[in-house]
DNA sequence: TTGTATGCGTTATCAC
DNA sequence: GTGATAACGCATACAA
């Protein structure tokens, strides 16, 4: 546990003219950086970042907060966020919320004290208390997927749930359908929100209004689109098409549909959001919304390092990414 | 940015009670906390871990080191190492080395740097080189999922690779299988190496020696399963059977016996390593050994947290869990 | 080109 | 119970 003090006096030097050398700042003969290099290696030194980061109030370590790494989307979001960071020098803390408010804020308490450099947030939830609880210590901060109050002042990287899920309503109503449900998580996500807000616009152009609207609220997980569909398939008049919210939604519902000795998409159209990576799908299946999640985990960091080297712009940007339709089979053909 | 002095001097205090107030450390009369709480909420005081860190030598902050955390099997393994580490106050950085020992060595002079109390390392190679690395800053590590030298002196927790492949070899075998084909990646990765010689133990034991052999040594990944079953399809004999060493191989190698017009399992079996998560299938399909990913996530921390509590043995730990056969439709039915 | 003094925010040590 | 002092390891400001 060498310190520069230590590979100062090894060099017969002062532990400033190490740092010197070792951050290649300032000037030092070549001689006295052969010999400074010559002392690091022979003490094994390795400088204390810690030590660093107390003077110069930078940690070089980002925070990603999600849900839950497991879901591939935020996998991909997570591999974009950390190849991003790397490549700038910077390191990045993940942590799992679970959509719990209080786990985020308990994350967010630990995150600010370590000093991190920013912080990536998938909110819990659209109420901005988290926000605040950063801003105040002048962290910057990029809100990843969802949306937050605009009030809340900050920096957005997301998709077009809305314009995504009036398109896939759309498809299914073109295709001739009639009775669509919605498989949804809370209302007080955003993505939840806007897809709903899309699936009604394009219902009601449709004049499919208030009567024809199923919509069921439950989880982004594989047990609530299952458990859904079971609610769904038993209501009456019985769906013809399921527009699932997520990726594991649109899963549990498929899952339920076989199971009740139904057909995707013969009996019961199916269409979703998000698509699943293309190393883990043997043939794609699944008509879905699919939203560049690399891409949002690339761009929202590279938002957050700009504004961490003062090159943002000053208002706080509202990033929204392309969505990509992909028909496939799930979504079926005209309904006879 | 309120300091502890801030908060000392409006309590009237010094920092050091400050201190012993916010650690709950040492005595401290009612009134004088009680002052020190209302100073505390009134600045918004939140305390510098850095600082605390360089005074205490403890970060807690783990870092998970690993090869892609886009591969399923490691994506939940990553949960289940937060999880664990969250559990006991610790935060965890992660990176992806896409199997570069340099980018492995780069990442690690940085967490190093970083002080980080100890590392969960997938090694991208059997050499000890990164471990060694490790070691000379005294630094914890457990190594995952692969094995190093015995002589690296350092705790491992992985599962037994050789007697999963030996198992599903003899599976093949028993169902009538002669001609199998292993579709691996490098050698110098213990679990290739392990999984290659579970395959050719079985082998050997089934009389099918050196000339049956069929290895194919590729990535681990779904592009090089493809070409490595494109590859094995035009050799002679033709392999009936494929033993894919991880996941990303095997749903390549199913794509690829599709494209070339034949059907898994009727005209060729395929077996492999490492079951996708469950929220992710729809009806699973692939004959595996399942390596308890989240378990070995956790077992993995919990060892590397009992080392810094000082609380392990001292001998160093070599921890198999045990693979799990599930033995589903890709495997066929014996031979006709 | 190199060195000295000092401070970052906290806590260990020892004193009162 | 509480406080003064120093130290953790490094880098900035200024001086030489």
């Amino acid at each position: 546990m060498a310190t520069i003090h230590d590979v100062a006096h090894r060099a017969g030097v002062s532990p400033i003219t190490v740092s010197r050398v070792i951050n290649h700042s300032g000037y030092a003969s070549r001689e006295t950086r052969e010999r400074v290099e010559v002392a690091v290696v022979e003490l094994g030194y390795v400088p204390n970042r810690l030590a660093r980061s107390l003077r110069s109030k930078r940690t070089h370590t980002l925070a990603l907060v999600l849900t839950d790494i497991t879901n591939p989307f935020f996998t991909t979001v997570a591999r974009g966020v950390e190849d991003t960071a790397s490549d700038a020098g910077y390191t990045v803390i993940f942590c799992n919320t679970d959509e719990s408010e209080s786990e985020e804020k308990k994350y967010l308490q630990v995150l600010l004290q370590q000093q991190v450099d920013g912080i990536l947030l998938v909110p819990a939830s659209s109420v901005s208390d988290s926000i605040d609880l950063i801003r105040k210590q002048h962290t910057p901060v990029v809100v990843l997927d969802r949306r937050v109050p605009l009030q809340a002042g900050v920096d957005i990287v997301r998709c077009d749930s809305e314009g995504g899920a009036y398109q896939l309503t759309r498809l299914l109503i073109d295709l001739g359908h009639r009775h669509i449900a919605a498989l949804s998580a809370p209302l007080y996500v955003s993505t939840s929100e806007d897809r709903i807000a899309g699936y009604r616009r394009a219902m009601a152009e449709a004049g499919l209004g208030a009567e024809a609207d199923q919509t069921f609220f439950g989880a982004f997980t594989q047990a609530s689109g299952y458990q859904m569909v079971q609610q769904a398939l038993a209501s009456k008049p019985r769906p013809t098409a399921f527009l699932a919210a997520n990726n594991l939604i649109a899963i549990g519902a498929l899952k339920a549909v076989r199971d009740a000795g139904l057909r995707v998409p013969e009996d019961i159209a199916l269409v979703g959001f998000d698509d699943l990576p293309t190393a883990l799908v043997i043939s794609p299946f699944f008509t879905v919304a699919a939203q560049p999640a690399y891409e949002m985990g690339r761009k929202a960091t590279q938002l957050l390092l700009a504004r961490l080297a003062g090159e943002a712009p000053d208002s706080c940007q509202n990033i929204v990414l392309p969505i990509e339709m992909l028909v496939r089979q799930s979504s079926g053909s005209t309904l006879s």
